[in-house]
DNA sequence: GTGGTCTAGACCACC
DNA sequence: GTGGTCTAGACCACG
Protein backbone atom coordinates (compact mmCIF):
# COMPACT_ATOMS: atom_id res chain seq x y z
CA UNK A 1 0.00 0.00 0.00
CA UNK A 2 1.35 3.18 -0.92
CA UNK A 3 0.15 6.53 0.22
CA UNK A 4 -0.20 9.86 -1.70
CA UNK A 5 -1.22 13.11 -0.07
CA UNK A 6 -1.85 15.87 -1.21
CA UNK A 7 -1.10 18.78 1.51
CA UNK A 8 -2.51 21.64 -0.71
CA UNK A 9 -5.78 20.70 -1.56
CA UNK A 10 -7.27 21.63 1.42
CA UNK A 11 -8.81 18.26 1.87
CA UNK A 12 -8.27 17.10 5.83
CA UNK A 13 -5.38 14.80 5.52
CA UNK A 14 -6.64 12.02 7.71
CA UNK A 15 -9.78 11.48 5.22
CA UNK A 16 -7.29 11.43 2.40
CA UNK A 17 -5.79 8.41 4.15
CA UNK A 18 -9.35 7.39 4.76
CA UNK A 19 -9.81 7.39 1.17
CA UNK A 20 -7.20 5.49 0.33
CA UNK A 21 -7.51 2.67 2.31
CA UNK A 22 -11.06 2.41 1.67
CA UNK A 23 -9.84 2.21 -2.15
CA UNK A 24 -7.58 -0.23 -1.53
CA UNK A 25 -9.67 -2.19 0.19
CA UNK A 26 -12.73 -2.11 -2.22
CA UNK A 27 -10.16 -2.69 -5.00
CA UNK A 28 -9.20 -5.46 -3.24
CA UNK A 29 -5.53 -5.06 -3.47
CA UNK A 30 -5.29 -5.58 0.41
CA UNK A 31 -7.28 -8.72 1.54
CA UNK A 32 -9.02 -9.49 4.61
CA UNK A 33 -7.42 -9.87 8.18
CA UNK A 34 -4.19 -8.15 6.48
CA UNK A 35 -2.55 -5.75 8.89
CA UNK A 36 -2.53 -1.85 8.03
CA UNK A 37 0.88 -0.03 8.68
CA UNK A 38 1.46 0.93 11.96
CA UNK A 39 0.47 4.38 13.46
CA UNK A 40 3.69 5.70 13.88
CA UNK A 41 5.77 4.43 10.95
CA UNK A 42 2.90 5.23 8.11
CA UNK A 43 2.80 9.14 10.24
CA UNK A 44 6.69 9.16 10.12
CA UNK A 45 6.49 7.84 5.98
CA UNK A 46 3.56 10.37 5.64
CA UNK A 47 5.56 13.30 7.28
CA UNK A 48 2.68 13.44 9.72
CA UNK A 49 1.47 13.72 13.00
CA UNK A 50 0.83 10.47 14.85
CA UNK A 51 -2.84 11.64 15.96
CA UNK A 52 -3.66 12.42 12.00
CA UNK A 53 -3.19 8.59 11.02
CA UNK A 54 -4.97 7.13 14.36
CA UNK A 55 -7.89 9.70 13.54
CA UNK A 56 -7.66 8.17 9.87
CA UNK A 57 -7.55 4.71 11.40
CA UNK A 58 -10.27 5.83 14.31
CA UNK A 59 -12.77 6.60 11.42
CA UNK A 60 -11.97 3.79 9.36
CA UNK A 61 -12.78 1.43 12.31
CA UNK A 62 -15.91 3.32 13.61
CA UNK A 63 -17.36 2.45 9.72
CA UNK A 64 -16.30 -0.94 9.52
CA UNK A 65 -13.76 -1.30 6.95
CA UNK A 66 -10.85 -2.18 9.71
CA UNK A 67 -10.70 -3.49 12.90
CA UNK A 68 -7.94 -1.95 15.11
CA UNK A 69 -6.80 -4.07 18.22
CA UNK A 70 -4.49 -1.86 20.82
CA UNK A 71 -0.98 -3.19 21.52
CA UNK A 72 -1.17 -5.30 18.04
CA UNK A 73 -2.36 -3.25 15.24
CA UNK A 74 -4.64 -2.25 12.96
CA UNK A 75 -6.26 -4.97 10.49
CA UNK A 76 -8.40 -5.02 7.53
CA UNK A 77 -12.24 -6.45 8.22
CA UNK A 78 -13.72 -9.85 6.53
CA UNK A 79 -16.72 -8.66 6.03
CA UNK A 80 -15.45 -6.02 2.96
CA UNK A 81 -16.36 -7.85 -0.21
CA UNK A 82 -14.59 -6.03 -3.42
CA UNK A 83 -16.95 -3.63 -4.71
CA UNK A 84 -18.93 -4.52 -7.26
CA UNK A 85 -17.95 -3.13 -11.06
CA UNK A 86 -20.79 -0.82 -10.93
CA UNK A 87 -20.06 0.53 -7.78
CA UNK A 88 -16.19 0.80 -8.97
CA UNK A 89 -17.34 3.12 -11.89
CA UNK A 90 -19.73 5.49 -9.82
CA UNK A 91 -16.37 5.86 -7.64
CA UNK A 92 -14.27 6.87 -11.00
CA UNK A 93 -17.05 8.72 -12.25
CA UNK A 94 -16.78 11.50 -9.58
CA UNK A 95 -13.05 12.05 -9.89
CA UNK A 96 -13.47 11.93 -14.09
CA UNK A 97 -16.39 14.49 -13.47
CA UNK A 98 -13.95 17.11 -11.78
CA UNK A 99 -11.46 16.79 -14.38
CA UNK A 100 -14.61 17.52 -17.35
CA UNK A 101 -15.89 20.28 -15.87
CA UNK A 102 -11.96 22.05 -15.12
CA UNK A 103 -12.10 21.27 -19.00
CA UNK A 104 -15.40 23.18 -19.19
CA UNK A 105 -13.65 26.47 -17.31
CA UNK A 106 -10.35 25.98 -19.37
CA UNK A 107 -12.37 26.28 -22.50
CA UNK A 108 -11.02 22.28 -23.73
CA UNK A 109 -12.94 20.90 -26.22
CA UNK A 110 -14.31 17.00 -26.13
CA UNK A 111 -11.51 15.54 -28.74
CA UNK A 112 -8.71 17.92 -26.92
CA UNK A 113 -9.89 16.12 -23.46
CA UNK A 114 -10.02 12.73 -24.52
CA UNK A 115 -6.67 13.01 -26.57
CA UNK A 116 -5.08 14.08 -23.36
CA UNK A 117 -6.66 11.91 -21.12
CA UNK A 118 -5.47 9.16 -23.07
CA UNK A 119 -1.92 10.46 -22.96
CA UNK A 120 -2.37 10.65 -19.16
CA UNK A 121 -3.51 7.31 -19.05
CA UNK A 122 -0.22 5.81 -21.21
CA UNK A 123 2.47 7.86 -19.30
CA UNK A 124 0.82 6.26 -16.31
CA UNK A 125 0.82 2.64 -17.90
CA UNK A 126 4.76 3.51 -18.29
CA UNK A 127 6.23 5.10 -15.05
CA UNK A 128 4.47 1.69 -13.55
CA UNK A 129 5.87 -0.39 -16.06
CA UNK A 130 9.31 1.03 -15.47
CA UNK A 131 9.25 0.99 -11.60
CA UNK A 132 8.38 -2.75 -11.49
CA UNK A 133 11.25 -3.37 -13.71
CA UNK A 134 13.66 -1.54 -12.22
CA UNK B 1 -20.15 32.18 -14.63
CA UNK B 2 -21.60 28.94 -13.25
CA UNK B 3 -20.41 28.19 -9.60
CA UNK B 4 -20.22 24.67 -8.28
CA UNK B 5 -19.57 24.65 -4.85
CA UNK B 6 -18.57 20.83 -2.84
CA UNK B 7 -19.52 21.15 0.74
CA UNK B 8 -17.78 17.43 1.73
CA UNK B 9 -14.48 18.53 0.02
CA UNK B 10 -13.28 19.74 2.95
CA UNK B 11 -11.64 22.03 0.77
CA UNK B 12 -12.64 26.13 2.74
CA UNK B 13 -16.11 27.40 0.25
CA UNK B 14 -14.33 30.79 0.20
CA UNK B 15 -10.95 28.97 -1.72
CA UNK B 16 -13.65 27.11 -4.09
CA UNK B 17 -14.89 30.59 -4.90
CA UNK B 18 -11.61 31.85 -5.05
CA UNK B 19 -10.08 28.91 -7.57
CA UNK B 20 -12.98 29.32 -9.73
CA UNK B 21 -12.96 32.83 -10.36
CA UNK B 22 -9.41 32.76 -10.78
CA UNK B 23 -9.53 29.88 -13.52
CA UNK B 24 -12.51 31.63 -15.13
CA UNK B 25 -10.43 34.70 -15.37
CA UNK B 26 -7.45 32.74 -16.89
CA UNK B 27 -9.80 30.60 -19.15
CA UNK B 28 -10.80 33.74 -20.66
CA UNK B 29 -14.14 33.06 -19.91
CA UNK B 30 -14.47 36.29 -17.92
CA UNK B 31 -13.00 38.60 -19.59
CA UNK B 32 -10.98 41.92 -17.85
CA UNK B 33 -13.27 44.63 -17.14
CA UNK B 34 -16.44 42.36 -16.78
CA UNK B 35 -18.44 42.60 -13.42
CA UNK B 36 -18.47 39.95 -11.30
CA UNK B 37 -21.61 39.03 -9.63
CA UNK B 38 -22.51 41.10 -6.53
CA UNK B 39 -21.94 39.43 -2.79
CA UNK B 40 -25.36 38.84 -1.87
CA UNK B 41 -27.51 37.14 -4.29
CA UNK B 42 -24.06 35.19 -5.12
CA UNK B 43 -24.19 34.57 -1.67
CA UNK B 44 -27.59 33.11 -1.92
CA UNK B 45 -27.09 30.99 -4.74
CA UNK B 46 -24.64 29.20 -3.09
CA UNK B 47 -26.97 28.87 -0.53
CA UNK B 48 -23.70 30.20 1.95
CA UNK B 49 -23.38 32.83 4.51
CA UNK B 50 -22.31 36.45 2.79
CA UNK B 51 -19.24 36.56 4.88
CA UNK B 52 -17.97 33.90 3.20
CA UNK B 53 -18.47 35.29 -0.46
CA UNK B 54 -16.78 38.31 0.94
CA UNK B 55 -13.92 36.77 1.91
CA UNK B 56 -13.28 35.32 -1.12
CA UNK B 57 -13.67 38.33 -3.03
CA UNK B 58 -11.17 40.00 -0.51
CA UNK B 59 -8.85 37.41 -1.16
CA UNK B 60 -9.05 37.79 -4.81
CA UNK B 61 -8.29 41.91 -4.56
CA UNK B 62 -5.14 40.81 -2.65
CA UNK B 63 -4.06 38.36 -5.25
CA UNK B 64 -4.96 41.26 -8.05
CA UNK B 65 -7.32 39.10 -9.77
CA UNK B 66 -10.43 41.28 -8.85
CA UNK B 67 -10.75 45.66 -8.72
CA UNK B 68 -13.35 46.52 -5.92
CA UNK B 69 -15.06 49.81 -6.43
CA UNK B 70 -16.81 50.68 -3.22
CA UNK B 71 -20.12 51.11 -4.58
CA UNK B 72 -19.66 50.21 -7.86
CA UNK B 73 -19.15 46.24 -7.46
CA UNK B 74 -16.00 43.93 -8.35
CA UNK B 75 -14.22 43.70 -11.73
CA UNK B 76 -11.81 41.34 -13.37
CA UNK B 77 -8.27 43.05 -13.27
CA UNK B 78 -7.11 43.80 -16.75
CA UNK B 79 -3.64 42.49 -16.20
CA UNK B 80 -4.95 39.36 -16.75
CA UNK B 81 -3.85 37.70 -20.04
CA UNK B 82 -5.62 34.73 -20.92
CA UNK B 83 -3.12 31.45 -20.43
CA UNK B 84 -1.97 29.97 -23.12
CA UNK B 85 -2.97 26.85 -24.68
CA UNK B 86 -0.18 24.81 -23.38
CA UNK B 87 -0.54 25.82 -19.80
CA UNK B 88 -4.41 25.67 -19.62
CA UNK B 89 -3.70 21.73 -21.10
CA UNK B 90 -1.15 21.86 -18.23
CA UNK B 91 -3.43 22.40 -14.98
CA UNK B 92 -6.26 20.43 -17.29
CA UNK B 93 -3.68 17.39 -17.16
CA UNK B 94 -3.37 17.07 -13.26
CA UNK B 95 -7.16 16.75 -12.76
CA UNK B 96 -6.43 14.17 -15.07
CA UNK B 97 -3.94 12.23 -13.70
CA UNK B 98 -5.87 12.24 -9.93
CA UNK B 99 -8.25 9.94 -12.19
CA UNK B 100 -6.13 7.80 -13.86
CA UNK B 101 -4.68 6.86 -10.36
CA UNK B 102 -8.25 6.67 -8.71
CA UNK B 103 -8.78 3.86 -12.47
CA UNK B 104 -5.92 2.37 -11.08
CA UNK B 105 -6.66 1.63 -7.55
CA UNK B 106 -10.01 0.52 -8.54
CA UNK B 107 -8.58 -1.72 -11.29
CA UNK B 108 -10.46 -0.46 -14.08
CA UNK B 109 -8.25 -0.64 -17.53
CA UNK B 110 -7.84 2.01 -20.29
CA UNK B 111 -10.86 1.17 -22.58
CA UNK B 112 -12.97 1.24 -19.95
CA UNK B 113 -11.41 4.36 -18.74
CA UNK B 114 -11.92 6.15 -21.91
CA UNK B 115 -15.13 4.99 -22.31
CA UNK B 116 -16.27 6.40 -18.80
CA UNK B 117 -14.68 9.66 -19.88
CA UNK B 118 -16.35 10.58 -23.16
CA UNK B 119 -19.09 9.33 -21.56
CA UNK B 120 -19.27 11.86 -18.43
CA UNK B 121 -18.08 15.20 -20.87
CA UNK B 122 -21.26 14.00 -23.09
CA UNK B 123 -23.11 14.45 -19.94
CA UNK B 124 -22.05 17.45 -18.73
CA UNK B 125 -22.42 19.19 -22.13
CA UNK B 126 -25.96 17.75 -22.11
CA UNK B 127 -26.88 19.11 -18.73
CA UNK B 128 -25.02 22.49 -19.88
CA UNK B 129 -27.24 22.59 -22.98
CA UNK B 130 -30.26 21.58 -20.97
CA UNK B 131 -29.88 24.31 -18.70
CA UNK B 132 -29.03 27.43 -21.44
CA UNK B 133 -32.51 26.20 -22.92
CA UNK B 134 -34.77 26.40 -19.97
CA UNK C 1 -21.50 29.52 38.21
CA UNK C 2 -17.91 29.67 39.56
CA UNK C 3 -15.58 27.17 38.51
CA UNK C 4 -12.34 25.82 39.91
CA UNK C 5 -9.73 23.54 38.90
CA UNK C 6 -6.86 21.47 39.96
CA UNK C 7 -4.10 21.02 37.84
CA UNK C 8 -2.48 18.69 40.25
CA UNK C 9 -5.10 15.87 40.54
CA UNK C 10 -4.36 14.17 37.10
CA UNK C 11 -8.40 13.93 36.37
CA UNK C 12 -8.30 15.71 32.97
CA UNK C 13 -9.85 19.25 33.05
CA UNK C 14 -12.37 18.94 31.10
CA UNK C 15 -13.50 16.00 33.24
CA UNK C 16 -13.69 18.50 35.72
CA UNK C 17 -15.86 21.03 33.83
CA UNK C 18 -18.19 18.52 32.86
CA UNK C 19 -18.48 17.56 36.80
CA UNK C 20 -19.16 21.30 38.35
CA UNK C 21 -21.75 21.92 35.16
CA UNK C 22 -23.70 18.67 36.05
CA UNK C 23 -23.59 19.32 39.77
CA UNK C 24 -24.49 22.76 39.29
CA UNK C 25 -27.74 21.90 36.75
CA UNK C 26 -28.45 18.93 39.12
CA UNK C 27 -28.39 20.82 42.26
CA UNK C 28 -30.36 23.77 40.37
CA UNK C 29 -27.99 26.58 41.03
CA UNK C 30 -28.43 26.71 37.11
CA UNK C 31 -31.85 26.99 35.94
CA UNK C 32 -33.29 25.46 32.93
CA UNK C 33 -32.69 27.81 29.58
CA UNK C 34 -30.08 29.67 31.30
CA UNK C 35 -26.65 30.29 29.13
CA UNK C 36 -23.29 28.52 29.97
CA UNK C 37 -20.29 30.85 29.97
CA UNK C 38 -19.07 30.94 26.15
CA UNK C 39 -16.16 28.87 25.43
CA UNK C 40 -13.87 31.67 24.91
CA UNK C 41 -14.11 33.83 28.07
CA UNK C 42 -14.21 30.80 30.21
CA UNK C 43 -11.34 29.28 28.17
CA UNK C 44 -9.30 32.33 29.34
CA UNK C 45 -10.58 32.93 32.81
CA UNK C 46 -9.65 28.79 33.87
CA UNK C 47 -5.85 29.57 31.63
CA UNK C 48 -6.87 26.77 29.60
CA UNK C 49 -6.91 25.83 25.76
CA UNK C 50 -10.28 26.80 24.18
CA UNK C 51 -10.85 23.14 22.83
CA UNK C 52 -10.71 22.03 26.23
CA UNK C 53 -13.16 23.70 27.17
CA UNK C 54 -15.56 22.69 24.12
CA UNK C 55 -14.62 19.22 24.86
CA UNK C 56 -16.16 19.46 28.10
CA UNK C 57 -19.41 21.24 26.50
CA UNK C 58 -19.41 18.69 23.89
CA UNK C 59 -19.15 15.74 26.30
CA UNK C 60 -22.31 17.70 28.55
CA UNK C 61 -24.46 18.05 25.03
CA UNK C 62 -23.76 14.65 24.28
CA UNK C 63 -24.95 13.16 27.79
CA UNK C 64 -28.30 15.44 27.24
CA UNK C 65 -26.91 18.25 30.27
CA UNK C 66 -26.67 21.08 27.71
CA UNK C 67 -27.64 22.15 24.23
CA UNK C 68 -25.44 23.89 22.20
CA UNK C 69 -26.64 26.41 18.94
CA UNK C 70 -23.36 27.26 16.96
CA UNK C 71 -23.30 31.16 16.75
CA UNK C 72 -25.35 31.51 19.73
CA UNK C 73 -24.18 29.94 22.96
CA UNK C 74 -24.53 27.02 24.80
CA UNK C 75 -27.59 26.25 27.12
CA UNK C 76 -28.63 24.06 30.14
CA UNK C 77 -31.68 21.60 29.13
CA UNK C 78 -35.15 21.59 29.81
CA UNK C 79 -35.73 18.30 31.56
CA UNK C 80 -32.89 18.16 33.59
CA UNK C 81 -35.40 18.26 37.22
CA UNK C 82 -33.16 18.97 39.70
CA UNK C 83 -31.93 15.80 41.74
CA UNK C 84 -33.70 14.13 44.29
CA UNK C 85 -32.40 14.64 47.69
CA UNK C 86 -31.37 10.36 47.78
CA UNK C 87 -29.40 11.19 44.31
CA UNK C 88 -27.84 13.97 45.69
CA UNK C 89 -26.50 12.69 49.04
CA UNK C 90 -25.18 9.86 47.19
CA UNK C 91 -23.02 12.15 44.75
CA UNK C 92 -21.71 13.39 48.44
CA UNK C 93 -21.42 10.06 49.85
CA UNK C 94 -18.72 9.24 47.49
CA UNK C 95 -16.55 12.48 48.09
CA UNK C 96 -16.71 11.58 52.09
CA UNK C 97 -15.53 8.01 51.39
CA UNK C 98 -11.99 9.48 49.95
CA UNK C 99 -11.73 11.65 52.54
CA UNK C 100 -12.65 8.52 55.33
CA UNK C 101 -10.01 6.61 53.50
CA UNK C 102 -7.26 9.20 53.77
CA UNK C 103 -8.27 9.36 57.15
CA UNK C 104 -7.53 5.48 57.74
CA UNK C 105 -4.03 5.92 55.96
CA UNK C 106 -3.25 8.59 57.64
CA UNK C 107 -4.15 6.63 60.70
CA UNK C 108 -6.83 9.65 62.10
CA UNK C 109 -9.46 8.38 64.42
CA UNK C 110 -13.50 8.84 64.02
CA UNK C 111 -13.52 11.81 66.77
CA UNK C 112 -11.29 13.23 65.70
CA UNK C 113 -12.26 12.91 61.93
CA UNK C 114 -15.44 14.25 62.62
CA UNK C 115 -14.39 17.30 64.88
CA UNK C 116 -12.02 18.21 61.66
CA UNK C 117 -15.50 17.78 59.37
CA UNK C 118 -16.87 19.90 61.35
CA UNK C 119 -14.19 22.93 61.27
CA UNK C 120 -13.90 22.51 57.66
CA UNK C 121 -17.25 22.99 56.91
CA UNK C 122 -17.83 25.62 59.50
CA UNK C 123 -14.28 27.27 57.71
CA UNK C 124 -15.87 27.20 54.11
CA UNK C 125 -19.42 29.02 55.45
CA UNK C 126 -17.44 31.84 57.06
CA UNK C 127 -15.32 32.41 54.35
CA UNK C 128 -18.67 32.43 51.80
CA UNK C 129 -20.34 34.68 54.31
CA UNK C 130 -17.16 37.07 54.10
CA UNK C 131 -17.08 37.25 50.41
CA UNK C 132 -21.04 38.04 50.04
CA UNK C 133 -20.40 41.22 52.78
CA UNK C 134 -17.51 42.03 50.96
CA UNK D 1 -1.24 -2.42 53.18
CA UNK D 2 -4.52 -2.64 51.05
CA UNK D 3 -4.71 -0.98 48.15
CA UNK D 4 -7.87 0.86 46.35
CA UNK D 5 -7.60 1.92 42.49
CA UNK D 6 -10.33 4.39 41.01
CA UNK D 7 -10.09 3.24 37.51
CA UNK D 8 -12.42 6.23 36.50
CA UNK D 9 -10.86 8.77 38.16
CA UNK D 10 -8.39 9.95 35.14
CA UNK D 11 -5.62 9.98 37.35
CA UNK D 12 -2.71 7.53 36.03
CA UNK D 13 -2.91 4.47 38.02
CA UNK D 14 0.89 3.98 38.71
CA UNK D 15 0.48 7.76 40.64
CA UNK D 16 -1.86 6.16 42.30
CA UNK D 17 0.13 3.55 43.58
CA UNK D 18 2.65 5.74 44.31
CA UNK D 19 0.53 8.38 46.26
CA UNK D 20 -0.55 5.18 48.60
CA UNK D 21 2.81 3.60 49.32
CA UNK D 22 3.66 7.11 50.54
CA UNK D 23 0.97 7.65 52.49
CA UNK D 24 0.77 4.45 53.90
CA UNK D 25 4.96 5.19 55.07
CA UNK D 26 4.17 8.58 55.97
CA UNK D 27 1.24 7.50 58.03
CA UNK D 28 3.66 4.86 59.66
CA UNK D 29 1.41 2.14 58.62
CA UNK D 30 4.34 0.64 56.84
CA UNK D 31 7.41 0.66 59.30
CA UNK D 32 11.18 1.80 57.52
CA UNK D 33 12.33 -1.84 56.44
CA UNK D 34 9.24 -3.82 55.70
CA UNK D 35 8.98 -4.49 52.65
CA UNK D 36 6.37 -4.05 49.88
CA UNK D 37 4.45 -6.34 47.75
CA UNK D 38 6.38 -7.99 44.77
CA UNK D 39 5.43 -6.35 41.73
CA UNK D 40 3.95 -9.68 39.75
CA UNK D 41 1.41 -10.29 43.12
CA UNK D 42 0.43 -6.82 43.43
CA UNK D 43 -0.16 -6.17 39.41
CA UNK D 44 -2.22 -9.16 39.67
CA UNK D 45 -4.50 -8.31 42.63
CA UNK D 46 -5.15 -4.67 40.90
CA UNK D 47 -5.87 -6.38 37.94
CA UNK D 48 -3.20 -4.40 36.03
CA UNK D 49 -0.07 -4.63 33.91
CA UNK D 50 3.07 -5.73 35.23
CA UNK D 51 4.66 -2.64 33.75
CA UNK D 52 2.29 -0.28 35.67
CA UNK D 53 3.07 -1.60 39.23
CA UNK D 54 6.92 -1.20 37.94
CA UNK D 55 6.42 2.25 37.10
CA UNK D 56 5.05 2.86 40.64
CA UNK D 57 7.92 1.60 41.97
CA UNK D 58 10.67 2.99 39.87
CA UNK D 59 9.21 6.32 40.52
CA UNK D 60 8.75 5.91 44.34
CA UNK D 61 12.59 4.56 44.50
CA UNK D 62 13.47 7.63 42.11
CA UNK D 63 12.17 9.83 45.22
CA UNK D 64 13.95 7.96 47.49
CA UNK D 65 11.03 6.69 49.31
CA UNK D 66 11.85 3.12 49.00
CA UNK D 67 14.67 0.79 47.84
CA UNK D 68 14.81 -2.04 45.70
CA UNK D 69 17.70 -4.76 45.91
CA UNK D 70 17.54 -7.12 43.10
CA UNK D 71 16.36 -10.39 43.42
CA UNK D 72 15.33 -9.45 46.92
CA UNK D 73 12.21 -6.94 46.78
CA UNK D 74 11.49 -3.64 47.61
CA UNK D 75 11.97 -1.70 50.99
CA UNK D 76 10.40 1.09 52.54
CA UNK D 77 13.41 3.52 52.63
CA UNK D 78 14.76 4.52 56.64
CA UNK D 79 14.89 8.21 56.40
CA UNK D 80 11.12 8.78 56.30
CA UNK D 81 10.35 9.38 59.79
CA UNK D 82 6.20 9.14 60.13
CA UNK D 83 4.68 12.46 59.71
CA UNK D 84 3.66 15.06 62.73
CA UNK D 85 0.33 14.58 63.35
CA UNK D 86 -0.21 18.34 62.02
CA UNK D 87 0.75 17.68 59.00
CA UNK D 88 -1.36 14.34 58.10
CA UNK D 89 -4.23 16.26 59.68
CA UNK D 90 -3.36 18.99 56.71
CA UNK D 91 -3.31 16.24 54.12
CA UNK D 92 -6.70 15.26 55.63
CA UNK D 93 -8.42 18.67 55.68
CA UNK D 94 -7.80 18.94 51.77
CA UNK D 95 -9.84 15.68 51.16
CA UNK D 96 -12.63 16.82 53.48
CA UNK D 97 -12.71 20.54 51.95
CA UNK D 98 -13.67 19.01 48.66
CA UNK D 99 -16.38 17.08 50.07
CA UNK D 100 -17.37 20.40 52.16
CA UNK D 101 -17.22 22.27 48.49
CA UNK D 102 -19.26 19.70 46.68
CA UNK D 103 -21.82 19.71 50.33
CA UNK D 104 -22.19 23.40 49.28
CA UNK D 105 -22.62 22.55 45.75
CA UNK D 106 -25.80 19.82 46.17
CA UNK D 107 -27.60 22.57 48.60
CA UNK D 108 -26.55 19.92 51.74
CA UNK D 109 -26.42 22.07 55.18
CA UNK D 110 -23.99 20.96 58.04
CA UNK D 111 -26.10 18.92 60.28
CA UNK D 112 -26.57 16.65 57.24
CA UNK D 113 -23.19 16.87 56.26
CA UNK D 114 -21.40 15.39 59.75
CA UNK D 115 -24.22 12.96 59.87
CA UNK D 116 -23.14 11.60 56.49
CA UNK D 117 -19.69 11.92 57.56
CA UNK D 118 -20.15 9.73 60.68
CA UNK D 119 -22.12 7.49 58.77
CA UNK D 120 -19.54 6.40 56.02
CA UNK D 121 -17.00 6.53 58.39
CA UNK D 122 -19.11 3.82 60.20
CA UNK D 123 -19.51 1.72 57.48
CA UNK D 124 -15.53 1.46 56.17
CA UNK D 125 -14.65 0.49 60.43
CA UNK D 126 -17.54 -2.48 59.42
CA UNK D 127 -16.21 -3.17 56.01
CA UNK D 128 -12.54 -3.08 57.33
CA UNK D 129 -13.74 -5.31 60.50
CA UNK D 130 -15.59 -8.23 58.27
CA UNK D 131 -12.49 -8.07 55.82
CA UNK D 132 -10.11 -8.91 58.68
CA UNK D 133 -11.96 -11.99 60.58
CA UNK D 134 -12.79 -13.76 56.81
C1' DG E 1 7.01 -1.88 20.12
C1' DT E 2 1.30 -1.17 19.92
C1' DG E 3 -2.99 2.02 20.14
C1' DG E 4 -5.56 5.64 23.28
C1' DT E 5 -6.28 10.26 25.53
C1' DC E 6 -5.71 15.08 26.93
C1' DT E 7 -4.34 19.56 25.85
C1' DA E 8 -3.20 23.11 22.50
C1' DG E 9 -2.94 26.31 18.39
C1' DA E 10 -4.69 27.71 14.00
C1' DC E 11 -8.24 28.16 10.78
C1' DC E 12 -13.08 27.91 9.27
C1' DA E 13 -18.20 29.17 8.82
C1' DC E 14 -21.71 31.74 10.66
C1' DC E 15 -24.22 35.79 13.56
C1' DG F 1 -18.79 37.82 18.78
C1' DT F 2 -20.41 32.29 18.51
C1' DG F 3 -19.19 27.08 18.12
C1' DG F 4 -16.68 23.43 14.97
C1' DT F 5 -12.59 21.00 12.87
C1' DC F 6 -7.85 19.64 11.77
C1' DT F 7 -3.30 19.01 13.13
C1' DA F 8 0.12 18.45 16.74
C1' DG F 9 2.83 17.19 21.01
C1' DA F 10 3.10 14.82 25.32
C1' DC F 11 1.83 11.24 28.29
C1' DC F 12 -0.47 6.87 29.46
C1' DA F 13 -1.44 1.63 29.58
C1' DC F 14 -0.31 -2.53 27.65
C1' DG F 15 2.73 -6.45 25.17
Amino acid sequence: MRFKLNFKSGKPVYLQVVDQVKVAAASGSIQAGEPLPSIRPLAEELRVNRNTVAKAYAELESQGVIETVAGKGSFVSANNSPLKKAVRLELLAQEIDTAVIQAHHLQVGKAEFLRLAEDRFDAFQDKRDRAATS
